[in-house]
DNA sequence: TTTTATTGATTGACGCGTCAATAAAGAACC
DNA sequence: GGTTCTTTATTGACGCGTCAATCAATAAAA
């Protein structure tokens, strides 16, 4: 049976698997086991290709961050001056991909991970950072010096709405809470 | 031994420690065992007063909220008219014994059990509810039927500056959390 | 002697990580 | 083109540790 070159794919499955699994029981007390069965593979395979489930955790943390990454990325693409960049930004943050039940659970379940496991921290302290930079960048000329405590504000208020939509348990609204965060920008604009 | 009349007593200690635990550890991955030496007893009397490690967790849950409950009743006493009473509710939010850093770090990790723990829900959706009530009927006078939104924005601001301080790991600055919030409010009502 | 307080020891379950074993795909050699 | 060797894929079984929960036993107050 041993096709080659299964690696990849059997990482990317087990990746997948981990966040469906950790968004279905709320919790980051899923067993390697449940991981593989879902990925459709036996955990000692799991094992082979990541060697422990703290790397499979950080490998789907990761995953997660990427595909962020990448959406703001072109969101900014089509950006044009610091307001539409903003925006840009907040609606990449409440994007499909992002705002997915499965993602937004699995994505409280790293936060929390984060206050235990260095690693974890790492990553998340990365994409804080990239996301109160690109705010700053661009309120900067359009607010001067206030830019640092405008960008606070916008940044808590995302990770806010992005927390109650995932304690709420009804199906996200990332139109709403986008929304929600341009009305809050367009006040602090003065508009 | 026996003093009687410890059951009181082991049960407070119990919660206490069990904040204190998950606090130290961030982690709701916190074992009978720690928590009942913390509180200097063995892990069996601990089964023997709450019968299930569950209960402890909501036991403790229970408390952080009765205090915050408490220090929200307090404050508001003291508050004349809506905005006033607006400015009350966020400081006791931010207020000391809120913004502890292990009772913040008992709160990211009660936000999460919720997801699971159908009993965990119920306790934290009582206090969303009512902060949010808070908001809405003090808001009302002020913004007229814009309240729903405004407190939506006010209340996720709240929560993201909470979250955001809770996975900092800086010394928590509750003075800085509430300056932002009420100048959020203050852009709302146009001032 | 009944009730309350208390614990050491034990049980039963569960989960991570390892290992030995199986099987097939390619490589190397003649 | 076949034979042997090596590498990759894959899993069942299991050891070892951990932990929640129970139990039987001890001790002191009422």
């Amino acid at each position: 049976m041993p096709k080659l070159g299964m690696e990849p794919i059997r990482r990317a499955a087990l990746v997948k698997a981990t966040i469906a699994q950790i968004g279905e029981r709320g919790s980051l007390d899923v067993t390697v086991a449940q991981i593989a069965k879902r990925a459709g593979m036996s955990s000692a395979l799991a094992h082979h290709y990541f060697g422990s489930k703290e790397q499979i955790f950080l490998a789907a943390m990761r995953h997660i961050l990427t595909v962020y990454a990448a959406e703001v990325r072109g969101a900014l693409l089509m950006a044009d001056g610091p307001q539409a960049r903003i925006e840009a930004v907040v609606r990449a943050g409440f994007g499909t991909s992002n705002f997915r039940p499965e993602t937004i659970a699995a994505w409280l379940n790293f936060y929390v991970l984060s206050l235990t496991f260095k690693d974890a921290e790492r990553l998340l302290r990365v994409y804080q950072t990239r996301l109160r930079s690109n705010l700053l960048h661009d309120l900067r000329p359009l607010v001067g010096d206030r830019a640092d405590a405008v960008a606070t504000r916008l940044a808590g208020l995302i990770d806010g709405l992005y927390l109650q939509q995932g304690l709420s348990g009804i199906p996200a609204d990332g139109r709403a809470a986008t929304a929600h965060v341009l009305s809050a920008l367009r006040l602090e604009l003065g508009q």
